[in-house]
DNA sequence: TAGATTGTTAATCGATTAACAATC
DNA sequence: TAGATTGTTAATCGATTAACAATC
């Protein structure tokens, strides 16, 4: 364990444990070792034990993790121990079809709003939301303090939609429109374009 | 240049040194630098050049890269300079959303056929396609010559229908239900469960 | 020519792995 | 106790960066 600054990498890969850890609590599982998960998740025993053991000493010589002890310690390192506020940017078919996504609550995350720009969309419905208007969108995103968003507009508008929502007070970004936008350091972005993820695999066909 | 094995992470750049190489061919510009395209990307210079640099020398010196050709050429070393044909399998919101998408011909993929095993579905319409029954999946993937699908099945489902595309000849999948998937070491899988791409960014907010 | 920028080398930096004492 | 498995150290491995000769 330490104080010193963890690596970016490492914290990607929390995010895989936990879920291979979710699946074997539903399983009923109550321990599992390094080894196990490491099998599950493709890496070597080593790797889970170094990434593990930055944030603590939650495993026991001879028996391994428990569980559930180790899910509730990495949610907790990655502040999903909470329910995070979203907004969805587009109603197109995707951001319709994140705004019915039932996965999220109790991976730590929550709709709370879907925009659109197009009157046209604007006071339908979108899963359990009514769409609202994107012209008022800085301003509803600054008052509930929602600090994640998902982006699911035109790769024509994305750059000025982030650019509004960084100005709303969004530090998370989850952009499926297959641009590489440009933020300020403190924003993070993930990148969630079908066709990118698609190519990292061509290669090697 | 060189013919000894590409790191897995210099290939895993490339598709977004190709998206962003394509806005700008969009916008009209002819050349570009190792520099430039690097704070687009968020790489250093030095890595755009190395990482390009093992495939060829396509650059010229004092001018930079002539931004159509690179394009032509990263496209022939991922392989997407021709069309893949792919099957969704799991017609629910984020299938037909993906069935839907406009965004995959001029990068390389086709959509071909959508399967689900709901007899409320099969028939149905998603997008341009007759949504088939997944009981026939493998024998029309085979026939057809799939290789690439994208899985939008619920949790439970999504390990044994794995097991299906890889018996039918698939070697590439990705993957949107919240899970880690067990496969040959042929096949590739890359992951696009919202919930883990959002958890990366919250142990930072 | 002068300025710019590549491709490549060597140095640096960081991540992974193997090994093992500690201990459940 | 004997067997199993952690947490950690040190060694290895691989990736990034800085620097610069080559050259457009």
């Amino acid at each position: 364990m330490g104080t010193e600054k963890i690596p970016d990498i490492t914290i990607s890969r929390l995010p895989i444990y936990l879920r291979a850890l979710q699946r074997m609590a539903e399983k009923g599982l109550q321990t599992t070792s390094s080894q196990e998960l490491g099998e599950l998740v493709g890496v070597t025993a080593a790797q889970i034990r170094k990434d593990i053991s930055q944030f603590g000493e939650f495993g026991k010589q001879g028996t391994g993790y428990n569980i559930l002890f180790l899910i509730a310690q990495l949610r907790e390192i990655l502040k999903v121990n909470r329910i995070w506020d979203m907004a969805i940017i587009g109603a197109g078919d995707m951001g319709r079809a994140l705004a019915r996504y039932q996965g999220f609550l109790d991976r730590g995350f929550r709709v709370l709003t879907i925009f659109d720009k197009d009157a046209e969309k604007i006071g339908d419905k979108a899963g359990d939301f009514i769409i609202q208007d994107a012209a008022r969108m800085v301003k509803k995103i600054r008052q509930a303090g929602i600090k994640v968003a998902m982006l699911t507009v035109p790769v024509a508008e994305a750059q000025e939609v982030t650019d509004q929502l960084v100005q709303a007070g969004v530090k998370a970004i989850l952009n499926y429109a297959p641009i590489n936008l440009t933020v300020p350091p403190d924003i993070h972005v993930q990148y969630m374009d079908p066709a990118t993820h698609l190519q990292w695999m061509t290669y090697y066909l």
